[in-house]
Parts: C-alpha cells; structure tokens; sequence
DNA sequence: CCATGTTACTTGATGCTTCAACCCACAGCC
DNA sequence: GGCTGTGGGTTGAAGCATCAAGTAACATGG
C-alpha cells in the first residue's frame, strides 16, 4: 500500500523504546499538569509562559518571540495571554518600536506568582524525572532529546533569530534572581 | 518560602535536559497528531485505542483493561470510544461474563482503518526518532523512558495484570497480521 | 433481603487547543 | 497616492480533555 517497503515499521528494540516514549508521553505532562494546577491553578503551557517572561530582561516579549521560545502558535499564546491578563500576571502594550508588534510584560503579581509556583514545579520536575537518574542518564537524556529535536525543528537547533538558545543560552534556572 | 532549601531547582546538566525533554513532548506529539489526522483523521490517542485493540486476539476488551494498556482514565477513553463507534470503528457489548463490562470491539472497518494507516504512521516516528538514533541512542532511549516510567506508573511497569508488557512482550508491529 | 459500599462505566459542563478567517501595519511598486 | 503583498496578532467556532456527578451491577454484612 505505499513505497515504505524497505524501512517498514519498527525492530523489537525500537517497538520497545517507542512504547515507553510514548507512555512518557502521556503520564508525565500529566503528572505535571496535575501538581500546577493543585497548587497554583496554572497549566503547564501558561506557568512556561509566565516564567519565560520573568527570565527575560526586562520582563516583556513580542507575541511572536513568546511565541518561539515555548514552542506554541501564535493563536494559542494569544488566546493564553489574554486568561493571563484577566489574572492580572501579564499586560499587553502596542510596541513604541513598531506599530504591528504587541509586547507582553509580566506584571509585579505575575513576577510574585511564578516565585511561589516555581519551588513546587522544580521538586516536581525533579522527584519525576531527575530522581530516577544517575549522571550518565541524565547525559543520556540530554543527548537523545537534542537528536530527536533536531528533527522536530530544524529551523530552532540552529535558528539564528534574536531569541534563539544560541542567542542567551539557557542560562540559569526557572524564575530565580 | 519553603522547606525545600536542601535540593532547590535544578543543575546546569539537568535544566539543559529539562529544557530539551519539554520542548520534545510539546512538539513530538503535535508532528505525530498532524500526520495522523491529515493522513486519516485521528488522533494519536484514537489511534492507539484502535491499534491496542487490533493487536488483541479477539479484538476485544473492556473497556478498564483498554483504558490500562492506552493510558488513560476510563471517562477519556469512554468519550473516544464513543466517537470511534460513531464511525463505525468499534462497537461496545455489554460482557457475557459481568453486568458491569462492557467489551469494546474493533469491527472489520475498524481493522481496516488501521491497516491503512499503521505503515505512515510507523514511518513518521521512524523518521521523527528513530532516523536520529544510532543502536546505543535507541537504547539509552528504552533505559531513561523505562526509569521515569518507574517513577510515572509505581505499579504499571511491574504489574501482572492480563495485558501488561510482561503478559505479551510488545510481540509484533503495531496492528499487523 | 435490605443497607452499604465498591467497581465499571457514562454523561454533561467547563476549559484549553486548533483551525480558519480576519484586521491592521508596513514595504515595494507603479 | 493607490495597489498589492506579507508579517504580526486577534478572534470565533469546533473538537478534544478533564473533572464532577451520576447510574447500574455486584459484593458483603446485618
């Protein structure tokens, strides 16, 4: 029924990486979700958003540079934004720079929401995935989601665009001083 | 502002892997989702409901051990089902064995579904993964995925029930004769 | 054989994501 | 200065997930 002959489907030991993958898949962004909206009311997605901001110097981004650096259409981040606005976390201001672009700016209530949301994410984040890894699975992990991601995204593992990782290489942790 | 000052946030290793692995779940299940529904209309999760239930013999479960094997809670699953049975995908019985089962069957259009689709949607996450992998890498893949799941699923990796990966090893291709 | 509890499943409402359509600002061209 | 095109953003409707509540079947203790 095709031309996929001669790579088809996949060897047992693939079958068995691709069936755990996907199960990753589906529980930990879960898990997750489940522990912010418990203790802060905010989904995954919206507390990135939140703490991509807090990060950025300044405290504001364009729509489409949010956009980027957590991986969402620019409909979903608007649609996103504007629940965060009505919280009062975030505003939004037409950009002096240019008339097409807005700038989202986390607000003082924003700045505060994710400095009491990111302790309990991080436990989180590490008692899920961290604490069931050595050092070496910890490279490993690093390693395989860089390959994988370069297939995902070809343009963001090497993009040379203003908000790139190349540009402010991760560098330090989520919403910390 | 809080009692976790002994293992706060995250090492520059950690984070780097953190920040890739979300970036991998955010968008390895959007590239899977897009192929399958522009190519056949599904979801992933739809298509793995109709996939787990190719693969058994009979072509039929209850509906709690199809939740199981899919991951999901059993209101996600009704829901879906609900719809597959709208297209005429899957029928639900009531058991023979207890009143309160009830047995979702794939149908032969069902079966059929799946044959179509299973060989693009192999190739996409053999394309997405696999191409990016070399034997160590799916391998690192299986150990790191098979660790968090631990930590995920404290009773799914080891359980005995009827249909865990233990019962029928990941036996063969996805929805193959 | 009635009361209570538990298991298996369904339903309805609510909220988030996606998709397509749309508006506005600016650039290039004539 | 109008025409067209493209990039940045928003909006509304439709689909899917999640949560809370509900029903029905069975088990267990009185």
């Amino acid at each position: 029924m095709g031309p996929m002959d001669e790579t088809p489907w996949l060897d047992d030991a693939e079958q068995r990486a691709w069936r755990r993958t996907a199960a990753v898949m589906t529980l930990l962004p879960a898990a997750l979700d489940a522990q912010l909206q418990r203790d802060a009311g905010l989904t995954q997605f919206s507390y990135l958003t939140l703490a991509m901001l807090s990060e950025t110097p300044g405290r504001t981004l364009p729509m489409s540079a949010l956009a980027a650096t957590v991986n969402s259409s620019l409909s979903r981040l608007s649609h996103v934004v504007a629940r965060l606005e009505q919280q009062g976390w975030v505003t939004r201001e037409p950009s002096p720079e240019s008339g097409r672009v807005t700038v989202a700016r986390l607000t003082d209530a924003g700045m505060e929401k994710v400095r009491e949301t990111a302790p309990g994410h991080a436990a989180e984040v590490r008692r899920l995935i961290f604490d069931a890894l050595d050092d070496e699975g910890v490279a490993s992990l690093a390693c395989v989601t860089a390959a994988i991601l370069g297939r995902l995204d070809p343009a963001g593992g090497m993009r040379a665009n203003p908000l790139s990782r190349e540009a402010h290489p991760v560098d330090d942790r989520p919403a910390t001083g």
